[in-house]
RNA sequence: GCGCCGGUCGUAUAGUGGCAAUUACACGACGCUGUAAACGUCGCGGCUUCGGCCUCCGGGGGUUCGAGUCCCUCCCGGCGCA
């Protein structure tokens, strides 16, 4: 993997680049669609091409459930399981252990308003003994399945072995995504943890990629000769994967909460962690990504205290982030990559995004209405079908539904953070965001 | 005509004398930020100073402190016998 910056956004963090990998190119900032079981969720990879998406996530904890990191592998890695040619990356699970851990069964999001002041007191009842199905140990997490209740523990190494098996091109650390309910002590403790946890994720990346390369190695010459014959010989599945082992990519995770001392904290520590390699060279970190908690309305500090200390010429990826304000908040801040499920799950529940704001279709004012989500939108939803029917598939719960909204708001983020990319290139990033908000939140 | 069963929120249902009354669907509104999510929450007789107040289970009458629930009668529907 290889990043090259090609223009920087004066008087900001923010900047426009293009980042390499063995299954193309990613022009960047860019928007990643979130693919968790190795599917962009009621589209087809055609579809998800043809929106534009250029890289899709798949996620460790529900690929290593099912259907198991080995079948994927086996099968040749998450891009040709689910066949989708483009570059892929994995998350670690991080996210789980907060979805799974404290949130679960409670009515909270990665995100709070400040305004709602009582998810952020720290008087709260002790929940320690209600359900979770993720507990944190020192070592590892310990997840109980929402398949079948089996009990799984994810260590840094598991993760990242998974994610080896899984064979995305870009891969992430394993840590824990805390709960913006968490006061600074907890805040503290799970920051040193994930700062171990970094270590150990870096630690167990390097050996497998040097025990792939060594064992690689020693194919070598059989593998090239198999490559010389062509097509043919590379049938096999065992021998595709094989070769296609180039050692992926790592991104390290900054965490820290809202708290400025600890984003700073995990920034420098994350940035600039290196090990040293058998070969005596040192390496650290190929990207990074910035893990959530976040406060809505401080949500760009600390993503400008992060990026400011991270290396500049590496890639960051602000984590599950992706309501369009804060794309360009993000990309202003010196965002490289975001993801968020935010354009499909909306999608799926009704919610499509226009750009004078959201509109929920299934509300009784567009049963008859004929016109289209956007009348100038060039996706395929908008080209071919109307408010009204797609109101229509709702209520009637037809699958199309869910593909029509998703492919009209992946296709609305996704060309969202291109133009602000070409903004930025074209020299009006600010006039363009200026524009752009004041319609999408004037209502 | 006789006998039996039944008529409860748009539909389908639950309901033992303490009930503005169950559940599902439909309907209305909202929520969703590294996917436990084609999901979830709330509302769904009217008014409310949120304490309550009024009107309610086919119609009418009765028993009772109190009736959707028990009794009588009428209307309507289904089945059976003539």
């Amino acid at each position: 993997m290889q990043f090259k910056i090609e223009k920087k956004l004066d008087n900001s963090l923010g900047r426009v680049g293009i980042l390499k990998t063995p299954h193309g190119d990613i022009l960047t900032p860019a928007f990643v669609a979130v693919g968790t079981k190795a599917t962009v969720k009621s589209l087809n990879p055609e579809q998800v091409k043809d929106v534009g998406v250029q890289v899709v996530l798949g996620n460790t904890y529900h690929l290593y459930l099912q259907p198991g990191d080995e079948i994927v592998r086996d099968a040749g890695g998450i891009g040709k399981f689910m066949n989708w040619q483009g570059p892929t990356m994995t998350d670690s699970g991080g996210f789980q252990v907060f979805s799974l851990g404290a949130a679960y069964g409670k009515d909270i999001s990665k995100i709070v308003k400040t305004i709602d002041p009582s998810l952020l007191i720290p008087e709260r009842f002790d929940d320690s003994d209600a359900p979770r199905l993720a507990k944190i140990g020192q070592d590892g997490v310990s997840f109980k399945s929402h398949l079948d209740g089996s009990i799984h523990y994810i260590t840094p190494e598991k993760s990242i072995q998974i994610q080896h098996n899984l064979g995305a091109d870009i891969i992430f650390a394993f840590d824990e995504c805390t709960s913006p309910t968490e006061d600074l002590k907890y805040q503290k403790e799970a920051l040193e943890r994930t700062h171990r946890w970094a270590e150990r994720s870096l630690e167990e990346h390097k050996r497998l990629c040097e025990a792939e390369s060594s064992f690689l190695g020693s194919q070598f010459s059989s593998w090239k000769i198999s490559s010389v014959l062509g097509p043919a010989a590379l049938r096999s599945p065992q021998k595709e994967n094989s070769a296609s082992l180039s050692c992926p990519a790592l991104f390290g995770i900054v965490q820290g909460g809202r708290d400025e001392n600890l984003r700073k904290k995990s920034a420098k520590f994350i940035g600039s962690l290196e090990l040293a390699r058998t070969d005596g060279s040192r390496g650290g970190f190929d990207g990074f990504g910035i893990g959530g908690s976040f406060a809505k309305e401080d949500m760009s500090t600390a993503v400008k205290w992060v990026n400011e200390i991270l290396p500049e010429e590496k890639p960051r990826h602000l984590l599950g982030i992706g309501e369009p304000e804060d794309l360009f908040m993000g990309v202003e801040n010196g965002v490289d990559l975001f993801d968020c499920v935010a354009p499909t799950r909306l999608g799926r529940n009704g919610t499509i995004y226009t750009k004078s704001g959201k509109i929920i279709i299934m509300n009784k004012q567009f049963r008859d209405d004929f016109s289209r989500i956007e009348e100038d939108c060039e996706c395929y939803t908008c080209k071919n079908y109307t408010r009204s029917y797609i109101a229509h598939l709702f209520h009637g719960k037809e699958m199309l539904a869910g593909t029509l909204a998703s492919i009209h708001n992946l296709y609305f983020i996704v060309n969202l953070v291109k133009k602000i990319r070409q903004s930025i290139l074209d020299d009006n990033f600010f006039e363009y965001k200026k524009e752009f908000l004041k319609k999408y939140l004037e209502h």
